[in-house]
DNA sequence: CTGTTATATGGAATATTGTAACAAAAGTTG
DNA sequence: CAACTTTTGTTACAATATTCCATATAACAG
């Protein structure tokens, strides 16, 4: 079980974004798909933060950059950038964030796992704060199991899945505490 | 583990829905929640089959039954019966259908279990049928455990969760390998 | 290079899904 | 009944997503 941190507020976010591009790049060119300059940008505006960003929300930020852009030109590319496991869409609230599991060892090590990677077969587990709506994503190989043996009692033949949990993280809560020691 | 049975195709499903009105009828009286003739007549048009309908479909039927009806009518009643644990919302697919648990033993037997049913705690685990649309609603507690580990990793703070797993029920895998053998 | 094909994007209109704001009606309680 | 709360009606609109057809760009064979 390989587990990501959520994360924290105060991270250095430059990194995050510079890795996830360099990475997308990469694997783009290794697996023969075309990030255009459109779908970059669109990945760009999703990778921005942690939180989950709806398209028209990146609709607007493009066209504030001077890009003429219509609704579909984004949508297209978010599907594109979906299929490639590269974001993912929160389906409970109609937006996108950047996929951020750490790949850089599939790419320096070149192995089998690096085209397959977000395939089909993984359950998909996301932490959704509410408060201030970031999330993190979490591998949970133990899911698979569960889903299995669910499925193998229905006779269902499972082709993906996601799991959605909605709460509080650390950062909101500790700030939460504050806001209700310092009002009572 | 108490898990329900995918639908079947060729179930009597009259019983179904009577059961669950009867059970909604008992279950908001005793709850102390009003089932009012609106939303009475959205959660039949809900619980007329296994699979998940969408708020403008079911002002369609509303209507062609000749009653005068907005949008905003058909939410604040799918609102209060979702919050009242009667039905779930499919979020990739913004639809909605019965909650499938049967409470027969609770509502005679009368117990403290009774009224915290569907409780927010409990992750609810969904299997959607992409062939027919028909869902499927299990118990699973020992996503608990999963979800409560992964959380504590990341000293989250769950309020609830949705497990949405698509696939294929038995009865279309089955039509499927009719249709495969005869077109080849 | 050139024509051919497949893929990607542009542009306009429209479909689908969901909500805000305020008025009217119905239920609840003293 | 009167005051109050809850529910529903009415209108307008916001937010999300897709259809359809035209144009442009990339990939590739000859």
């Amino acid at each position: 079980m390989k587990q990501s941190l959520f994360p924290q507020h105060d991270h250095d976010h430059s990194d995050c974004t510079a890795n996830l591009m360099k990475f997308a790049d990469r694997y783009c060119l290794q697996a023969g798909l075309r990030l255009t300059k459109l779908r970059r940008m669109v990945l760009e505006q999703v990778a921005a933060s942690h939180k989950a960003i709806g398209a028209y929300q990146i609709l607007d930020n493009l066209k504030a950059d001077g890009h003429k852009l219509a609704p579909i030109s984004v949508y297209r590319s978010l599907d594109f950038l979906q299929e490639a496991g590269l974001i993912h869409r929160l389906e409970s609230t109609n937006s996108y964030f950047a996929c951020q599991r750490n790949f850089d060892e599939d790419l320096d090590g070149n192995n089998k796992s690096f085209l397959n990677r977000c395939s089909k077969v993984d359950p998909l587990v996301f932490l959704i704060c509410e408060e201030c709506g970031t999330i993190g994503e979490v591998e949970e190989s133990s899911l698979v199991n569960l889903i299995n043996s669910v499925a193998s009692a229905n006779h269902f033949d499972v082709e993906r899945s996601q799991l959605e949990i909605k709460g509080t993280c650390t950062s909101c809560q500790n700030s939460s505490i504050k806001k209700s020691q310092s009002s009572s």
